[in-house]
DNA sequence: AATGTAATAAATATATGATATTTTATTATG
DNA sequence: CATAATAAAATATCATATATTTATTACATT
């Protein structure tokens, strides 16, 4: 149920996997008439498209002057990081708090699924990247997926994806420290330690953080 | 310069506004062929708008259904001015913190408008509630716009936006009392008294909340 | 000859109307 | 009264036409 069937939810969700995952590089031009063969579908829905990107900031639309992929910047890096440190803590608050069975339930799965997967990870990372995103997102939703406000869940859900966006260029997988974290998050979410739980998801992102900026130098 | 000159930037602004002023009601069904008459553009045109919309929140998209004015729900409010305060005092702070004389003077200038515009919209809220918007916007976003993150002001006019559609729809003004909360922000923003000014900030928007709540009773 | 400006051509974005597909409403049938 | 078949309405998609921007060329000025 709930299938994506039209083209343009379909082109939607593969140009912003593209750009996520660097295919479509930051700052290019994105002429209508080549995405429209390389997506195909019509002008009308690449354009439909494009302004939904261009709301989410990931694309940036210039009025007559066409669309081009979101740049990269430094600054920009920062301002994600700390923002989703921000909401991203605050909501596993939330969720702790209003923590039930089924969180409880649906953590476990996923930070399981994803502790395999680090494993697979660690072997060859660019060749895993979008099988890690997968299971990296799976379990930073299941811990916040508790807080009871869909606004909140929006807004890290796209928060998320631009902090990846950035991570995603970088070579070498952060891998056994990031793991670490990831364990100690976890296991003080199921404690409702909700302190300890709070202050290491925030040492993690910034870490991330940390090594994401390298690209930089 | 930076005019907007396209018909979709037009019709953008036309239908969001018409959203948030509640002309355009919640929750009924936005059908193509009529907008596409009322605001003298083309389906394509129409549905490009009403993407971006969507995606900010304030349109609902259902694939192969339509688009409908997203609706209204206590919960949502709540949801919505909880987020307000966690991203406009964080906003705030660091606005307060960087705080330089260009800020300052922007400050005291949107204070005073405000000021000014107060008086008459006590007189016929009714009547005067786009320019009364106009001016609180004017002031809340120089209150923040030092915060030195894009991305945070994005996020913070959005929420706005969708808290005040919901003020829209009250009769009475809040009058004296939210006034009075503005002056004690303004000038302990100007002594860059950072908590007073976050602490009454938080204060302003829970009892707009509280205010706006009585539109479920 | 080098540089700047104006005129033209090409590329591109924007906007529209026509067609195809899907959903919803209506009618017919068991 | 429920279900199936049909008709109507609405959405999704596309192909084409118009307007704007960008690139190229020609011309004039120092």
């Amino acid at each position: 149920m709930n299938e994506k069937n039209t083209i343009s939810s379909i082109t939607y969700d593969d140009i912003k996997k593209d750009i996520i995952f660097g295919k479509l590089k930051p700052s290019i031009k994105l002429k209508l008439d080549n995405l429209k063969n390389s997506y195909n579908a019509s002008l009308s829905t690449i354009r439909e498209t494009l302004n939904r990107l261009a709301s989410e900031g990931f694309v940036k639309a210039e009025e007559q002057r066409g669309f081009f992929v979101n740049s990269f910047s430094q600054d920009d890096l920062i301002e994600i990081a700390n923002l989703r440190v921000l909401l991203e803590c605050h909501a596993l608050e939330l969720s702790i708090k209003n923590g039930d069975t089924d969180w409880e339930g649906n953590l476990v799965a996923s930070h399981h699924k994803l502790h395999l997967l680090e494993k697979e990870t660690q072997k060859d990372y660019k060749k895993n990247r979008e099988e890690w995103k997968k299971y990296d997102w799976g379990f930073h939703l299941a811990l916040v997926s508790n807080c009871r406000s869909k606004n909140l869940l929006n807004l890290h859900s796209i928060l998320y994806d631009k902090y990846i966006r950035y991570q995603m260029t970088v070579t070498e997988y952060r891998g056994k420290e990031a793991e670490e974290e990831h364990k100690i998050i976890f296991e003080a979410a199921l404690k409702r330690d909700t302190k300890l739980a709070s202050e290491t998801l925030e040492k993690h992102i910034l870490k991330g953080l940390d090594h994401t900026l390298t690209i930089f130098k």
